[in-house]
DNA sequence: AGCTTGCTGAATACACACCTATTGC
DNA sequence: CTGCACGAATAAAGCAATAGGTGTGTATTCAGCAAGCT
């Protein structure tokens, strides 16, 4: 591309154009693009931003690398006396989503949609009249406007800050670094008060680990964790209640005062008087608080009072969408004391203790069994109890007992009271709470299950899912909807029936192809870099590929990869198929319907509905399956049909038509109908100029949709967003139209 | 010549180990 | 003592579990073919 054509400001010779993610993804588009254009102009004096004089604003290339976070490619940009906050990393740390795009962010938090204009049409406008500059204008104006609202609506200011201060780091590193400073930092801290000092370990692999990321020692890192009990897989359609350990993993870790200071080594644990320590089931021995408090259960405590204060306020708010902000603060502080756990289990840190983390989960695995052993010895016929109760499924600090009574009151009752039964047999500050019951459950598996969720008799609070294709975000809308559309009416209308309906409506639609093609498109993140996979896998081979089409807009790692499923060869693999949910439309490409029916839809499906029908393969066989609406392109080598003529069909019976005489144009539009529909030419007319006008209407209403999010009713529509149903729905009416004013000129007399 | 039989290579099915993405707690 | 160049190290909460996919090896099925038989 030469670039001395164009001296535009707009686009400089060394950046490519952002992506729609990285429109409000500061510290990684604009300020370097801010740095990189002065440097391109020559402005000598522009890069000096920070509040210490004549210190310049520098710039590098860092990647972020964790298990909870993924990993980034980020770039760090130094100005000093000033706070960068990056809404998209922050919203990116803080919810999952499917989509960052400003774009589905807004339209998530905000309720708002905003037109997303390709890059190449952003130089168009430019370079146009003042109207399209104005109107460039403003769209920029609400790339700005939109993350300041955003800001203001998540509290981020007010989250950020509070965290910074309970933590004691600075307000950059909870962008920009893990979770593991600020646990180090709070022990820094605490250990200063006390006057300790804090050894300064080596990283865990003293080698010359560097560049090839293999081998790093699986044996010694890992260690036993949490008990997941049995799931005793079924729908109950009577109350069952939850009891919870509050806090499981700190509570243990305050209760046995687990600590680096004080830990007994081994060699020293005859010299200890037996009082003063504890043994645990691990074989490792602490001292008790009485001899020595550790720092950790004290860091502990005041991470969990700032989540108590957190939680007032919770209970305070009224407006739910505060509600909603302020819970997410609790659960920052929650993830924040499970961290201190989870950092002296972290190996590769920086002062791993697997005498800590792997006692704290074995005391775990104990309470947990003991919980268990004892609600179900305890809630029997024998002691006077209506009935024998069951726990039938836990997961590290929970249990879930069917008490097998039908009122949700007398399962609360009873919940209550084995809750402070069981909280007596442990010291303090550990707590066995009751929380809430479930009435109907459907337990599924493992960390798979959904139910009604009750915290007072009377009314259910919400619907609760937990680990199913709803709350999953590889799936595709159109498996996430007819799930949760299924678990709706099995939990709450308790219509069965019309979840079996739904689900055969749903199928035969898919089928007809007369799904919205946003309803299909999957999401899943680039975890890392290309050449780094050892398996194929779609998104990752789509990634690829879409970088050779456009770098400048390709997923980078990191970022979630929209596609779809495009039918290919026969026996082609998955990762074959799939496409780029624009690029598919554009070119028309059929979507493989066959492999969302069988490898999306079916045995999520058949999972829901095994505990509650006899025979739920039937949903998937059957007359609502019969119905293909396009022929499959043949099997070898990417469909020989692509080289075939294409002969003409009869519009009323899709008959094939003799081929067109030989020497006439073959261009020339086919004649309507076959021989033996002859006779119908006008009821077939009208129905395809009905068809046509239909299309047309439905364009023009999407059309003038576009226009209102785009905030004028007398332009062109530029929008181009893969996160925007309408705008998917627009482009196949489209299409749709076409073919179908294709087909009303063929009956040219009419 | 027409049919059956047995063989062979290819296609298909299946089990299994492993990788990857994601969630629960 | 200060400024600069150069090289080294930098950082990264945890485990349990499900599910879908890939790749591989083995068993089974099937089509095609030649030989043999009627």
């Amino acid at each position: 591309m030469p670039a001395a054509h164009d001296p535009s400001l707009l686009s400089p010779p060394s950046l490519p154009p952002p992506p729609s993610t990285r429109r409000y993804n500061t510290t990684n588009f604009d300020l370097p693009y801010l740095l990189q254009r002065a440097e391109a102009l020559g402005v000598a004096d522009f890069p000096f931003w920070g509040r210490v004089a004549r210190s310049r604003t520098r710039m590098r290339d860092t990647t972020f690398s964790s298990k909870a976070y993924g990993t980034r490619d980020m770039k760090e940009i130094t100005i000093e006396g000033r706070v960068q906050l990056d809404l998209l990393t922050a919203v990116q740390r803080e919810h999952k989503l499917s989509s960052y795009s400003l774009n589905a962010v807004s339209a998530h938090f905000l309720g708002e949609q905003k037109e997303d204009v390709h890059h190449s049409i952003i130089s168009d406008l430019q370079a146009g009249t003042p109207e399209t500059r104005r109107r460039l204008a403003v769209y920029c104006l609400k790339d700005a406007y939109l993350p300041q609202r955003l800001l203001d609506k998540l509290m981020m200011l007010y989250n950020f800050v509070e965290m910074a201060r309970v933590t004691g780091v600075p307000m950059s590193y909870l962008l920009t670094r893990g979770q593991s400073v600020k646990v180090f930092s709070q022990i820094l801290r605490k250990a200063a008060q006390r006057g300790l000092l804090v050894p300064n370990m080596k990283p865990a692999s003293g080698g010359g680990a560097f560049g090839g990321n293999g081998g790093g020692g699986p044996d010694s890192g890992t260690y036993e964790g949490a008990t997941v009990l049995e799931a005793k897989q079924g729908f109950y359609r009577t109350p069952v209640a939850t009891l919870d350990f509050a806090s499981l993993y700190p509570s243990i870790m305050m209760a046995h005062n687990l600590c680096y200071c004080t830990l007994v080594p081994p060699g020293r644990v005859a010299a200890m008087d037996p009082d003063t320590v504890t043994r645990c089931p691990t074989g490792d021995v602490f001292v008790k608080p009485g001899l020595c408090k550790g720092v950790l259960p004290e860091i502990l405590e005041e991470l969990l009072s700032a989540r108590k204060r957190a939680k007032a306020d919770l209970k305070a708010a009224t407006d739910p969408f505060v509600k909603a902000v302020l819970d997410g603060r609790q659960l920052a502080l929650k993830i924040s004391a499970n961290s201190v756990y989870g950092f002296t289990g972290a190996t590769v840190g920086k002062m791993p203790c697997l005498e800590i983390s792997a006692t704290t989960t074995a005391f775990g695995r104990d309470m947990i069994m003991h919980t268990k052993d004892l609600v179900t010895k305890t809630y029997t016929r024998a002691n006077g109890y209506p009935a024998d109760c069951e726990v039938i499924y836990g997961d590290t600090d929970s249990v879930m007992v069917d008490f097998r009574v039908p009122d949700t009151a007398a399962a609360m009752d009873l919940g209550r009271e084995a809750a402070a039964f069981v909280s007596a047999t442990f010291i303090s500050p550990i707590k066995l709470e009751f929380e809430k019951v479930y009435n109907p459950y459907l337990l599924i598996s493992k960390k798979r299950y959904a139910g009604l969720l009750w915290t007072e008799p009377g009314h259910w609070d919400k619907m609760d899912t937990k680990g199913i294709e709803t709350v999953r975000r590889d799936n595709c809308a159109l498996v996430r909807n007819v799930v949760g559309t299924c678990l709706t009416k099995i939990l709450i209308d308790r219509d069965e029936a019309g979840a079996a309906a739904f689900v055969k409506r749903s199928i035969a639609d898919l089928l007809l192809n007369r799904m919205d093609l946003s309803l299909l498109v999957i999401t899943k993140a680039l975890t890392k870099e290309g050449g780094a996979y050892d398996n194929k896998q779609g998104h990752v081979e789509l990634a690829a590929k879409m970088r050779v089409r456009d770098p400048a807009t390709a997923p980078a790692v990191g970022d979630r990869v929209a596609y779809v499923i495009v039918r290919g060869a026969k026996g082609a693999k998955a990762w074959e198929k799939a496409e780029d949910p624009i690029f598919a439309l554009e070119h028309g490409l059929p979507i493989d319907a066959q492999h969302y029916l069988d490898h999306h839809l079916a045995q999520p499906i058949l999972r829901l509905f095994e505990p509650i029908m006899k025979n739920p393969r039937e949903l998937l066989a059957g007359e609502h399956t019969r119905s293909i609406a396009l022929s499959t392109p043949s099997a070898a080598a990417g469909g020989i049909m692509r080289f075939a003529q294409v002969r003409a069909t009869c519009v009323n019976c899709r008959a094939a038509l003799p081929p067109p005489p030989k020497g006439s144009d073959p261009a020339a539009p086919a004649g309507a109908l076959c021989g033996h529909c002859a006779g119908q030419e006008g009821e077939t007319y009208a129905r395809a100029l009905a068809a046509a006008n239909g299309l047309e209407a439905s364009f023009a209403a999407l059309w003038t949709q576009c226009q209102r999010c785009q905030g004028s009713l007398h332009q062109d529509v530029l929008c181009t967003s893969r996160d925007c149903p309408i705008f998917y729905r627009r482009k196949k009416v489209a299409k749709d139209l076409a073919e179908a004013a294709a087909t009303v000129a063929r009956f040219p007399d009419w």
